[in-house]
DNA sequence: CCGGTCGCATGACCGCGGTCATACCGCCCA
DNA sequence: TGGGCGGTATGACCGCGGTCATGCGACCGG
C-alpha cells in the first residue's frame, strides 16, 4: 500500500475505531487499487478473496436480472465495505461491482482478514452494524419497489441522495454524483425509457434537472409528495 | 424459561456451538414466549429490546408497503434468529413477525444478549454468517421481483419452499407448510386475486396443487421452467 | 468534413396485471 | 336453519409502463 495508507484506513468508520496496531495489520494483508470510470471491481460469481475498503470514489453494485438487464442494489461511498458479505462465508461475490467515477479501494486478503476479525472486537461491532443497516435498506428497497409505481420510486431515490449526498444551495440541493439515464433505470427498476421520460419531464417541470456533474433537486418537498 | 430449555436452545444453528456455560448465561437473560396462528411477535416500528430466537413453527417476516398492503420479507422457521437486525443498533423493527402456525420462541433481552456477544466468538460468528446470507437472499429476492413476471415469481418461491422444507413422495414433493393465497401474494408481491388465479390454474394443470396441510409440488422441472 | 458511436428524447402500440364487482363454498354461531 | 364470515374463484375493464422504432445532438477518430 501506499505510504498514507494508515490516514486512508482511519478515514473509514469501519477502521476508525482500531488501535493503531491493528490498524498495521490491516495495511500488512492489503493493497491498494485504483479503478477508472466504469471499471469492474470484481464481478458476479467470481471467487470473493478480496474484502475491499472504499477510500475515495463511488461504487456501484449491480447484480444481473432476466433480460441481459441488471439491477443497481446500492452505491457506496468511501468508508463503506465491499465484498465483505461474500467473503464472510466464502461463496462467491452475489452481485459486481463497478465504479462510477475514479475510486480508489483497501483490498485486504480474506484469510487474514478474517483471522484478524478473530482478535478485533471493534472491527466485528463495525462489520454487524454494517451488515444490519444493509439489510434494513434492503428490506426498505424490496418494499418500495413493489409497493411504489415507478415515479414514486424515482422521488424516493433522489430523497435518498439528496440525504445522503446533497449540498445545500440557494433554495435547492445539489447531488454531486453522475448518474445515466440507464443507471437511474437500474436503480429503479424500470427501462431506460421510463427513467427519461421521468427525467426530461422533471426537468421541464423543474423538480430535478441534470447538469454534467450532478443533479439539482428544487424542490425537496416536490419530491416528498411524488414518493408516494 | 421451561426446564428443556436448555435442550431448545442447543437445537438452533446459532447457539449449538456455545459451550454449556455459555448456554447457561443465555438461559438467564431469556424467557419462552409461545405463539398462536395469526399471533404477533412484534410490529414494524416497535422499540426492538427482545432478540427471538425460533425453536419451533414458522413466523413470516412482514413490511407494510403502500396502499394498505403489505410485503412477506421473509418465512424463518426453527434455529432462525428472529429481530436481531434492528437490536443490533437499537433501531425500531424494521418489519412485523407473524406466527403462520404455532409457534415457541425464545426471546432475549437485548442489552444482556449484546454483552454477551463481547465474550462469545462462536455467537459473534453465528450472527455475521447469518446476516450475510441474509443480504443475499434480500438481493436475489430484489433481482428476482423486478427482473420477473409474477407467474415467474411464483414458480421460484415455490423453488425455494420445495429446497427448504420439501419432503420427497412417490413423484411428488410436499411442502408441509400452509399459506393462503393473500400470504402467497404478499410474497410475490402481487394482489390476492392474480395470486388465486395462478393457483387454480396451477391447481388444473397439475404443477401445484393445494391440500389442507400444505402444497404438493408435481414436477419440480416444471417449476425450473416457468422461473424464467 | 464525415461516418460512427453514445447518450438522450419522443411517439405509437399493446399486454401484463392491478382494480372492481360478483359469486360460491365451508364453517361457526346464534 | 339461517345468516354472517373468511377464503377462494372468475369475469370485465383499463391504465401503467414495457417494447419497438425513429430521430437528434454531442463528441471523437480518421
Amino acid at each position: 500500500m501506499s505510504p498514507d495508507s494508515e490516514t486512508l484506513l482511519r478515514s473509514c468508520a469501519l477502521f476508525s475505531r482500531l488501535t493503531a496496531e491493528d490498524r498495521r495489520k490491516v495495511t500488512e494483508i492489503s493493497v491498494e487499487r485504483r479503478y477508472g470510470k466504469g471499471d469492474q471491481v470484481f464481478a458476479e460469481g467470481d471467487p470473493s478473496d478480496l474484502i475491499f475498503t472504499i477510500t475515495s470514489g463511488r461504487i456501484k453494485v449491480v447484480k444481473a436480472i432476466a433480460g441481459g438487464k441488471e439491477l443497481i442494489l446500492e452505491i457506496l461511498g468511501p468508508g463503506d465495505p465491499l465484498g465483505a458479505i461474500a467473503a464472510y462465508e466464502s461463496r462467491p461475490y452475489p452481485a459486481s461491482a463497478i465504479a462510477l467515477e475514479e475510486a480508489i479501494c483497501i483490498a485486504s486478503k480474506r484469510a487474514p482478514f478474517m483471522a484478524l476479525l478473530e482478535t478485533c472486537p471493534s472491527l466485528v461491532r463495525g462489520m454487524l452494524g454494517g451488515f444490519s443497516l444493509r439489510v434494513i435498506e434492503l428490506g426498505k428497497r424490496l418494499a418500495e419497489i413493489t409497493g411504489s409505481r415507478v415515479e414514486a420510486r424515482f422521488a424516493q431515490i433522489f430523497l435518498k441522495l439528496a440525504d445522503r449526498l446533497g449540498q445545500p444551495r440557494a433554495s435547492s440541493i445539489f447531488v454531486p454524483l453522475v448518474l445515466s439515464r440507464q443507471d437511474l433505470a437500474d436503480l429503479a427498476g424500470t427501462t431506460m425509457e421510463t427513467s427519461i421520460r421521468i427525467m426530461s419531464r422533471w426537468g421541464k417541470e423543474g423538480v430535478v434537472s441534470t447538469e454534467s456533474d450532478g443533479f439539482v433537486i428544487s424542490s425537496r418537498d416536490d419530491l416528498e409528495a411524488l414518493s408516494r
